[in-house]
DNA sequence: GTCTATATAGGGATAGAC
DNA sequence: GTCTATCCCTATATAGAC
């Protein structure tokens, strides 16, 4: 039994920083940290294994004790999101996809983007290598968010302006990953917040 | 003179299809559509030059008759959306950002999104490879478009909610190309078009 | 649990024949 | 204007010592 493959092939959800204060502790959750850091700001691709070892201030070879493939520590993070996005999911169901449950889902993603904005910038900037991942590995019943988005955005009971108006509702909510980059850096979080439910609902709000 | 060289270096922006009807005549604007396509839809960095010979029917090294190296493809990319945005920006003045302002350049974005949907596909999916465009080359006076519109956000004579509601607004009217792949493919242009165009008065319209 | 050393492949890019 | 052949580098990944 190979320690090695026994340990990397465990990718699933761990309980995501039980003490957020705390610094990470665990080998895998620094490299998952700096691998977050480095992913979001130079991208998945520019980045090498290499350059993560040095920051980690091991060897290359090490990470492959904590994981199988480069591609599996980009994995771990999105299950990472993917675990904030259920709780927020599970509003939206799939018979109903109205405006108003739209608007809550998302208020609550506003949140979670806000707390784990990184998170959020990584799979923003980094869609291509992400879609890599749901290619390969037709995980399970891994199901991903944004297929279940987009089938909210299909529903033909909706009609379009409405389904329109929501993916726009969408966009708002999320403008501040792509276009600002640290414009809003210096608005407090709950202030931000606020702002962007008030763009959503006036997005949502009066149906017409 | 070895005429490589002589092209090579030349990527600036040429006139932009003269004819869209014809197909590309010169082989160079086929590198550039074939690029287009593997780039926007696998990625820039997952796209190798290989892939890109194969599919034009040539050699690898046949491509650097043309370019001088992988990076200048995705320049010349660049340089045609920025082209594109260039007529739009006209409009939005850096001493003057007001909402209203940013409505007008919104709309004809969104016009510009609708008729160029590839290329704007290819800078949302790629933003770190763009970026590292930027990084090596201070092209000299080319101005990027992300950059400007920044500084519209930023400029404090303008209060924050407003800035917030202008990003949201942006966001509102790209978000088609994020989240929503092909979900309203069989939407008329025009009619997609008026709706975005509402949904971004709907969030700056009224100043409240 | 971490390291060294190494294998292997694929990438971008060059030189020069045709 | 296009192609062949080739170089060189960096990247991921493996084997196995400590």
């Amino acid at each position: 039994m190979d320690p090695v493959i026994d340990r990397a092939v465990t990718i699933g959800v761990e309980p995501v920083d039980p003490d957020p204060a705390a610094a990470p502790s665990t080998t895998r959750d620094r490299i998952l940290d700096i691998s977050l850091e480095l992913f979001s700001t130079q991208g998945y691709d520019k980045t090498s294994l290499r350059q993560i070892a040095e920051r980690l201030g091991y060897s290359k070879a090490a990470i492959y004790y904590h994981f199988a493939s480069k591609e599996d520590i980009l994995m771990a993070l999105h299950l990472r999101l993917h675990e904030f996005g259920r709780d927020a999911l599970r509003a939206v169901e799939d018979d109903d996809s109205s405006p108003a449950l739209w608007a809550e889902l998302l208020d609550q993603l506003i949140d979670q983007m806000l707390t784990h904005r990184a998170l959020f910038i990584l799979h923003e900037r980094n869609q291509a290598a992400i879609e890599e991942l749901h290619r390969e590995r037709s995980d399970a019943d891994h199901e991903d968010l944004q297929i279940r988005f987009r089938r909210a955005l299909s529903n033909d009971a909706v009609p379009v302006e409405t389904r329109v108006r929501m993916s726009c509702a969408f966009g708002a909510a999320m403008s501040g990953l792509v276009l600002a980059g640290d414009v809003f850096a210096d608005v407090p979080s709950e202030e931000l917040g606020r702002m962007l439910r008030d763009a959503v609902h006036a997005l949502l709000g009066e149906p017409r």
